[in-house]
Order: structure tokens, then sequence, then C-alpha cells
DNA sequence: TTGACAAGTTAGGCTCTCCTAACTATATTA
DNA sequence: TAATATAGTTAGGAGAGCCTAACTTGTCAA
């Protein structure tokens, strides 16, 4: 039975996704990594890894490589798929620059329960479906957005 | 010259959004409202005063009535309409109850700049511009999410 | 006016997250 | 293989934010 009700704190869903992202294929990074990807030193790393290895959440031995265990992997799969979704609704709907869109979804991700993440990948997927309509609205959107941007500058 | 630039934690936000909503009119309210308001102890409130103080944010004297400063006034009306905002995406387009809403604005509200932020208010004016397309989209959406439940229970 | 209760503050302590500096283990390469 | 560079850990400390318990101030009613 894996522990799944542990809330993480926002600190410890950062570790978790860095270390998804970075590890790859072979489930295999370092410390090192992590403290340049997330952008602390390694000693907070070397914390982190001890409270997530406490939660099952990686695999974790002093000088050897990490890896995150199935229920790591599951919790940070979950993490970064609502990355991901902010991200795409940030981008493909309010048309907003990729590095804001990345930025705040990195904040965002940790406040958003599931029911609102999954209402908006259903949002994202029911706009991004082709359909005349919904792609219209897209298009309408961001000129509007356009003509407002020109009626501030007045 | 007010103070503007400097950054609030969210702790410090929900406590300053608290005030604003408090109190009201007269610009007044007590320490123990603003304590089980945020759900905090009320020694907790004295502490945040401070910073809040500290910051000019908030007229505080000990054993007094608390009001917000103008820059406090201002701060705060700025994170009670992101909240607002946010509040209203959640309702009016992801068709998300009232209550779930209230919370994840409450949570949100400090994680997105004011980049996105302004798109979605944008987005919600826009979406909310009486216009069949428009209105007939949110419908489609509901109904869309509707089917979807329905899928998944079966 | 005084005493009892409510509101507010202080003191002290806990946890989380981060830091730097110093130390240890591992890897590289001459 | 020994010296050195790199990666990782430990120790110690800071600050934010919260708590409880005890104390102080303020208020209201007998």
């Amino acid at each position: 039975m894996t522990i799944k009700n542990e809330k993480l704190s926002s600190s410890l869903e950062d570790y978790l996704e860095a270390i998804y992202n970075l590890a790859g294929e072979n489930n295999i990074t370092r410390s090192k990594d992590i403290a340049e990807d997330i952008g602390v030193s390694r000693a907070s790393v070397t914390g982190a890894l001890r409270a997530l290895k406490e939660k099952n959440l990686v695999n974790y031995k002093p000088y050897n490589y990490i890896s995150l265990t199935e229920s790591g992997k599951l919790a940070a799969a979950e993490i970064a798929n609502k990355h991901e979704i902010l991200k795409s609704f940030f981008i493909e709907i309010l048309d907003v620059n990729k590095d804001v869109a990345q930025q705040a979804a990195c904040k965002a991700e940790h406040a958003l329960g599931s029911d609102i993440t999954e209402r908006l990948l259903s949002f994202v997927e029911f706009m991004g479906k082709s359909n005349r309509k919904r792609y219209d609205i897209i298009k309408e959107f961001k000129t509007f957005c356009k003509d407002k941007k020109k009626a501030e500058k007045k």
C-alpha cells in the first residue's frame, strides 16, 4: 500500500518535480543538478532528499545517485501534469508569453486542487478541439487583447 | 512617495486582505476578528500587524483599533481584486462550485503576477460580453463537462 | 468604582526552508 | 597510485510563521 495522502509542502513538490524532470529515462539524477535547477544550495537539497526519503518518495542513500520510488513517480507526474495544464492554458488561451507562463505555472501548480485542475484541463481540451467557433473565439480574444493594449497606450 | 515595491509574503497578503474585508466603510477592525477570519491565534495577528506596520500598510498601535493606511488600502484592493477575478473565472467560465472557487482563489491569488491576472480579467470580460458565440461556448463547455463526468462513471 | 471577563500582548518554543563554512567521499588524471 | 578537483554531507544559524500559556490592558455592568 503506497502512502498517498501525505500532503507535500510546495517546497518539497518543487524538489520532486525537479527530480522527475532531471531523472528522465534512467530515473537517475544528482544532487548538484537538482540544486542548480531549483536555484538552491547543495545543502538544502540534502535536507529535502531526507524529507522525501522519509515519505518514501525517493530512493536516497548518501553519496549515491538519486531516483524516484514508484509512489514518488506518481506524485511527481501529478505535479508535472498540473504544471503542463496550467502552462497550456496560459499560452494557448490567455496568449501569454512562454517564460511568463512557465514561471506562473510553477507557482500556481501548488495552489490548485484537483477539482480546478481537472476543469482547466477540460477547458483547454475543449477549446483546442477542432471547431470553427472555438478557434474563432481564441483568435478574437487575441485581437481583443491587442486592441485593449493599444487603447491603454493612448 | 508611497513605498510600493516591497513584496509581501503570501501570509502578509492574507492578513492585509482580511483587514480590508473586515474594516469596511469606517476602515476599522479588531485583532480578534482578523484572527477568526484567517483562522490563526491572536498572537499571530499581533506579529503580522507589527510586520505590516513596519511596511507602512496598517495604522497599528497596541491595544487600539486597526486600520489600513492609504498604501495599505491600495495594496489590499489589488489583492482583493485578483481574488475576485480568479473567482469569476472559476465560477463563470470553469463552472466550478462557489466554495471551491473561493478557496482556490485564496491560494492562487498569491501566485499570479499582474501579467496573467490582467489577461485573465480580459478573458472573463471578453467571454462575458454579450455575444451569441461566446455565450454558446460557455454553455457547450458545461455540457462537455457533464458528459465527461457521465463517461467516467461508467 | 471596582471586579470580572474579553481582547491584546509577550515570552518562549516549534517547524520549515534556506544559508555558509567546513568537512568527507568520490572521481579524475598526471 | 597519489594529488587534486568536484560532489555531497554536516553543523550551526537565520528568519518566517505559527502555536500555547501567562500576563496586561480595556470595558462593562453590578
